[in-house]
DNA sequence: TATTGTTATACTCTATAACTATA
DNA sequence: TATAGTTATAGAGTATAACAATA
């Protein structure tokens, strides 16, 4: 099969996520919320409320795990269970007023100190960086390694 | 135009980053490592032998735990401590052999399933991707080791 | 005395296995 | 019987505090 992008861009690009991942953690705001707790409660905020199950699969956590997540979540009052009405087996994870204002206020923290590295940046990088951002966000909307591809 | 990036800029890669994050989390070779040993490993590839607490300090632990993480490198055989002949109190530790084969691995391993991402996104925003990979590299290195401001 | 690193101890987060309740 | 979620228990990884060795 032919490729329009050579394996060299992707693994380039794997060495430049390693560090992005890197610089992500060194941020300020990296430190309130483990990783998996804030990725969660940013699928919350995206999608709306899911099952549990479904968040433990789209975070790669077992569903003990998520259990415990969503506990920690509901105890600090960022998220809270919902029944399902069509099977009374679920649990309907929803975010809160609380959990909505809380990533707001990571995001304009982390956003304040990434601006200030953007602006250490040559214009050009500047402007190559926020032309792939949405390419980069769509990125990493595509499902991972689901070959069935039951990614909404 | 003649103005810097504006702060949705950031915001917007904020998020992005945030996002890229959790792709990475739930590809495959993220699951042997831990982020903090993947990224003191890389560091020792990078720089070469660095002190114990440089490590520490770089990675945003603390002196103990960087002990901890160094003991496991060296148990596995993926870095080992050398004295500093300079002073004696020293630790240096160096990336083996085996070390930089294991990064080598978890860079193709990833590599290929990040190409099959990409492959499913349209030829545009591939373009933009790979165009803003070595900005995005050069935008992470831009946070060295916070020699000007205080970490936190 | 200050530093570099280690040891001791406790806490958070996660996984596997076993369990409850619904379907 | 299968599925959704929880509970029980163990292990990894981290932080704070106290310590040992060297400067």
């Amino acid at each position: 099969m032919s490729r329009t992008v050579p394996d060299l861009a992707a693994a380039e690009l794997s060495v430049g996520l390693e560090r992005l991942v890197s610089l992500l953690r060194r941020l300020p705001p990296g430190s309130d919320l483990s990783l998996t707790t804030a990725s969660t409660l940013r699928l919350l905020e995206q999608d709306g409320p899911r099952r549990l199950s479904d968040l433990a699969a789209r975070e790669g956590v077992t569903q003990p795990a998520m259990t415990q997540l969503v506990t920690r979540l509901e105890r600090d009052g960022l998220a809270r269970r919902m029944p399902d009405p069509d099977d009374a087996r679920v649990v309907l994870v929803v975010i809160t007023e609380a959990g909505l204002a809380l990533l707001r206020e990571r995001r304009a923290v982390r956003a304040t100190h990434l601006q200030a590295l953007i602006d250490t940046l040559p214009a050009p990088d500047r402007r190559r960086i926020v032309a792939a951002v949405p390419a980069l966000i769509r990125l990493a909307d595509a499902a991972p390694g689901d070959p069935s591809g039951e990614q909404r």
